[in-house]
DNA sequence: ACATAATGTCAAGTATATTTTACTTTTTAT
DNA sequence: ATAAAAAGTAAAATATACTTGACATTATGT
């Protein structure tokens, strides 16, 4: 269960993993492993992601 | 920074934080910290209090 | 007034999210 | 083809989400 709509949402401000944990004060490897879909971050994490990309947690995090 | 929503969302189901707590499979203790703001949880748990009360993600956890 | 359920709160323990370091593989550009 | 940047992955350490148990307070009903 990968997370692409996360990759792709940073893609679409050509934003590299590095960078976009920078603007939300993680390491690189912790928005990897959120990509790569195998943990499950914190929701203020999530939130810091969603405002840094300019999308809403249902875009970004829902779930069916 | 109380969760109010939650807490209104919950209300209007008429469910105790005890039958929340049984219905997401976590401690009644962490509902109640959740709704009391003074912390942080996963989004898995986030996704599943949404599904027990028929919200979405914004809904409940969007903040401003 | 009394009983009971629901909520608030705390301290100590356990599970797991996240970091750090390090190495490999893939992309991108020259 | 080569170099450099970006991405993938892993093990060990640290920070913190969550549990358990226990007690106090507030609400709800009889």
């Amino acid at each position: 269960m990968k997370n692409l709509r996360l990759k792709s949402a940073r893609a679409a401000l050509d934003m590299s993993q590095q960078q976009l944990a920078d603007a939300v004060g993680v390491s690189r490897q912790t928005i990897n492993a959120i990509e790569k879909g195998d943990y499950n971050p914190t929701i203020r994490l999530c939130l810091a992601i969603c405002k840094a990309l300019g999308r809403s947690l249902d875009e970004l995090f829902w779930e069916d």
